[in-house]
Order: structure tokens, then C-alpha cells, then sequence
DNA sequence: ACTGCATGTACCTGTAGCGCT
DNA sequence: CAGCGCTACAGGTACATGCAG
């Protein structure tokens, strides 16, 4: 039924056709304004008929761009990065870029190795959507090297001062003052803050907006969290979660003691309003974040900051 | 992007300073045994000197190789695609390759534009992970299209007959059949089947393999099979899910009636074990799926046919 | 003439810079 | 200057050839 054979039309089969060169041609695919209306039209004409379609890999050997964009998450089978995944993926689409897709598994050598492989790869930009912490020398020097070879790196939040690193300006700790004072107004004055890996970049932020909170490390996985809570003192009277595996965890496990905390999620995803109990969230949605990632990275260096990005609180059940 | 004479050097660099051909150098880097042990050594020193790493692009452009695999998804915002995507990462990355991620929205129309754009961007090959009808003709020809330009192509399922383009051996048929013998040794004799699309390959395998389940389509959403769950005619006993959301919504609608009806979902992902209440599977783990994918998507196009995968059926306590 | 190893050169497909009309 | 073409690349790999033993 599907049948091989013909190859794929070049740039000079469709100059041929055309009957002019392939400067030409590749005028009308790029500056079509420098070309007079009636070439352009038998260009276009002989694309169409050919279905030609650029070599991309042959362009970006030449002009040094491939429109393709490295993107790097921590794990990308929960739901919050497959949201992002999705958003980032759109945002990509519609600047005509490509999507590699790098799943780190929290690993930090994995990252170092990623980074090391990617200025040889011809990749226009990395976008790095992990919350870990990626502050160990030899990973800056990855960095250091990807910058040098003019790869643009954005991260989705402040990870480390770096001018050349752009980071999305939205503030996790703006998050998780708003669940606090939400929760304090409810007369909930001693919440936990539930976060993955205490030392990661995100923990530090939700800590930095919750002081109060007793800060707990719970791994990112359902059963850790659900352990963690299980351990929590009783003088505390709420949660504040940072994923929603970990959130889920959390409130199952709470809910088997017959413990009902007031809990809040400082991530969205659709799942968070689906799922039983729904969760309340302070976050950002994936989709604003994912599209302000794509709009940095494909910005010229030294472009105006970008702009403030602030977390909104929408109530659900679980508080 | 990579400037020269600065930090990247080329493969010409590492020749000169190992005093060799353009060509010894790239044997060496691709074919070892045929370099004699000495100029072996020296290559590999002034690799290591000047940090070389070979550049894709170029590589790519010559060779018809990019190293490159898209990755089709209906909706990685779903868990199970999310996990999917994880794994086929994790294969690819293990075979030296890498993922270029495109969401199709479920859209047909999408899905054939990608397709037409595939064969310019160098990659070599498609895994299609949706369980979506594809066989529209137009889509046909453009899948015909990447076949021609050598684009291995492989889908998570048989979509249709065509010896061209590899399939999982997964049979979708088989995971319901052993849903509806379960639910029938259960007493269990009227399930209803909720599918997200009744026109999808998906669809019609779970219908072929659950013959007496009344078959219902809800959309892909929580809400579209929570309202589809609510219409069920009351001689409805249980019900068989197509994906996590849709059961997550039927069961949120079901039990909101006091309905509280035995529920098998067709996919594993996760979360499905995690969320309350936890879902009982007959299903492929992802780990799999993907794995099997980038194995055949990285095959010669005759090689011997694929193994059986057959679903598993872990129960919880949904049922 | 056959082997083992290295070299030379023609590509792969576009785009940049400059030159011509 | 507008409109188009020529030619030299970009950085590798395929293929044919060269040259010892």
C-alpha cells in the first residue's frame, strides 16, 4: 500500500523547475520581499509541485541554527512536567522550533553529561525546567561551555545569580507566603512545608516564603511523602505540598490516620483539580510558564528583564 | 552557534595536530578496528586536547543520519504519555539517540503537518504513540512520503496493515478480554467500555476484545466521562477505562451518586497505583512499551517480527 | 595480486558575500 | 538600486585510490 521509491525534492530540483537558481530559491524561502512578484510565484509554484521542503540539518550546518531547543526537566512522568512538556512544546511550535526532550531523572550527573553533549549537537537554546540544584562547578563549566558556543539557557526559576543564564522572574516564595497567609487567616498557623529535596533551589524558595513552616524533605515519590507525614509532629495543623505526587501521597496518608489537614499544592496541573480529593493550588499555570521559557530563549542576550510572573491561589477542597 | 577558531574545534584541528588525514580521524571516531594501534593513540590524544566532539549537523548532513527520533504523543500533559515519553527517553538515550517531542493535541490535522514536515528535518525515525485514527488518506501519504525519505516508522499498536511501518505486538483486545473475565468470574456480566474516541484503533481493539460491554464514548476529558458515567443505564455493573482521567472522572462521577461500581483501566501509568482510590490495570508497563518502540524504530525494516507483549492485570482497589 | 592502512577528493544541501546586468 | 546568479564555504563521511609489504 505505502509505497518507496522517489526521493525527496532539494532546493536545486525545485531551481531547475523554477528555472532560475538556487540563491533563488532560497531568497523566496527567507527574504521573499528581495524577490519580484512573478519569480516568486514560479518559485512557490515549483515548491508546491515538488512538496519541497528544506533540509533543515543542511541550513543549520550552514547558517549555524538549527531551530532546535534542548528541553531539560526532571521527570518528566509527572504531571506537572508533562503540563510544562506541553506548553513549552506549543510555545516552541509556533516560533517554528523543535523540541529535544532530555529526561534528567533528578540526577545531577546526568544533567553535567546532557550539558557536555549539547554544544556539539546544534542546539539553539536549552531550556532547563528542573527546580534541582544545579550549582556544582563542573555543571557551571558545562554551562560556561554552552554559552561560549552561543547556546541561550534559560532556567524556570532563579537557580543561581548568572546574568548569562536567563531565568523565568517568577518567584516560588511568592507562592508559598500566599499559601501562608491564606492558611493564617483560616486560624492555621502551623503548616509543614512538604518539599522533595531540602536542598534544592525550589525547597530554599518555598522555605524562603514560609518561614514559619516546619520544613520537611519527603523525596519527590508518593510513598515518601505519605511516610513523611505519617511523622508529622501534632502541633502542626496544615500542609503546604510542592508536587502533586507528593501532595496525593501526603493526604492519603493523613487521611488513613483520620488526620483532615487544610493542604495546598504549589504546582498546577490539570490533574490537581480532577483527582479526589482536588487540590487547592498557589502556582502559575504550565502553560504561561512553558510559553515565557520559549519567548526567553529565543530572545536576543541582553533583552529587557522579563516581566514578573505572580502566583494566584485558586481554592479547591483540600483547603 | 558554534563559532570557530575559538572553543569548538573541528575535525580538521584534531588532523593536523595528530598529523593525520580528515579521514583517519573520522575512522577513528567510527570504525577503530581498521586504524592501526598507534595512530589510534594519537588521534585519540589530540581528540582529548582539543576536547573534540564531533559536530551532528555535518555529520547528519552527510551521512543521512541525525541520531534523531520525533516522538508523535496525542497529549503529554496525560500521565500515561508523560511515562511513555520517560521511557522511550531512556531507550533512546541508551542507543546514542535522541527525542524530538511533538504533541498532536489529538488533532488529525496536526498530526499531518508534522508528518509532512519530518522528512526535511533530518530525523530518523518516527514513533507514533497515539491511539488515534490515523489512517485518513492524506495522512497515508504523507507517512508514504517519510517512508520514501528512509524514515523508519513504528506505532505503539497495529492502526493499520501495512508491512511499511512497524508495530508494537501489543493487542489491545487482549487487556480487555482479560478485563471482561475477570469482572465476569466476579459476577460481573454487564461492563460498560468508555473509550475517549469510538472511531480510534484504540477503541475498536478494546470493543473487539470486550464483545459484550456496552461501549460508551466520553472524550478524553474527567468531565466528559464523568458525565458520560452518570448516563449509564442502570443494568451497567461495571466498567472498563480507557485511560487514567476518563476513570479518574467516571469513577469521581459514579461514586458522587453512590454508585460505587468495579472499574479496570486499560493503561498503567504510576499514578494509577497512587491516587484514591488506586486503579486496578490490565495493561503493558511503559517501560516496556517504549523500550519496544525505539527497539524497532532503530531496526533494519525486515527484520524478524516483534515478540508478543501481553497485558497484565494488577488488581487494586477500584475492583 | 592481495592486504592493511592512510590519503585525496567529491560530495551532502543549503546560505553568505559579492558580482553582474 | 532592484533582481538575480556564481562561487565559496559550513564540517563531516563515502568512495576510489595510493602505497607499502
Amino acid at each position: 500500500m505505502i509505497s518507496r521509491g522517489e526521493t525527496t525534492a532539494t532546493i536545486l530540483d525545485v531551481a531547475r523547475r523554477a528555472g532560475v537558481s538556487r540563491t533563488t530559491v532560497s531568497r523566496v524561502l527567507n527574504e521573499p520581499d528581495r524577490v519580484s512578484p512573478g519569480t516568486l510565484q514560479r518559485v512557490r509554484a515549483a515548491v508546491a509541485d515538488l512538496k519541497y521542503a528544506p533540509n533543515t540539518v543542511a541550513r543549520g550546518l550552514r547558517s549555524g541554527r538549527t531551530g532546535l531547543v534542548a528541553l531539560l526537566v526532571g521527570d518528566i512522568s509527572q504531571p506537572f512536567h508533562g503540563a510544562l512538556a506541553q506548553a513549552v512544546a506549543a510555545a516552541a511550535e509556533a516560533r517554528g522550533l523543535g523540541v529535544i526532550l532530555y529526561d534528567l531523572g533528578h540526577s545531577r550527573t546526568r544533567l553535567q553529561d546532557v550539558l557536555n553533549k549539547l554544544p556539539g549537537q546544534g542546539v539553539d537554546g536549552i531550556i532547563i525546567a528542573t527546580a534541582d540544584d544545579i550549582s556544582a562547578p563542573k555543571i557551571r563549566a558545562a554551562l560556561a561551555h554552552c554559552l561560549e558556543s552561543h547556546i541561550a539557557v534559560v532556567t524556570g526559576m532563579e537557580l543561581f545569580d548568572d546574568d548569562a543564564v536567563a531565568a523565568v522572574n517568577f518567584d516560588p516564595a511568592a507562592g508559598s507566603r500566599l499559601a501562608v497567609e491564606a492558611l493564617a487567616e483560616a486560624g492555621k498557623h502551623a503548616p509543614a512545608l512538604l518539599v522533595g529535596d531540602a536542598a534544592s533551589p525550589l525547597a530554599r524558595h518555598l522555605a524562603r516564603g514560609a518561614p514559619t513552616a516546619l520544613l520537611v524533605e519527603a523525596g519527590y515519590s508518593f510513598d515518601g511523602a505519605g511516610r513523611a507525614a505519617r511523622e508529622l509532629p501534632r502541633e502542626v495543623d496544615s500542609v503546604i505540598a510542592a508536587t502533586l505526587p507528593m501532595a496525593i501521597g501526603a493526604w492519603n496518608a493523613l487521611a488513613g490516620e483520620g488526620r483532615d489537614l487544610p493542604l495546598i499544592l504549589c504546582e498546577d496541573t490539570p490533574l490537581a483539580a480532577h483527582v479526589r480529593p482536588s487540590f487547592t493550588t498557589v502556582a502559575i499555570a504550565p502553560e504561561t510558564l512553558g510559553a515565557e521559557m520559549v519567548r526567553l530563549v529565543s530572545l536576543p542576550a541582553q533583552a529587557d528583564p522579563p516581566p514578573v510572573l505572580n502566583p494566584e491561589l485558586v481554592r479547591r477542597e483540600t483547603f
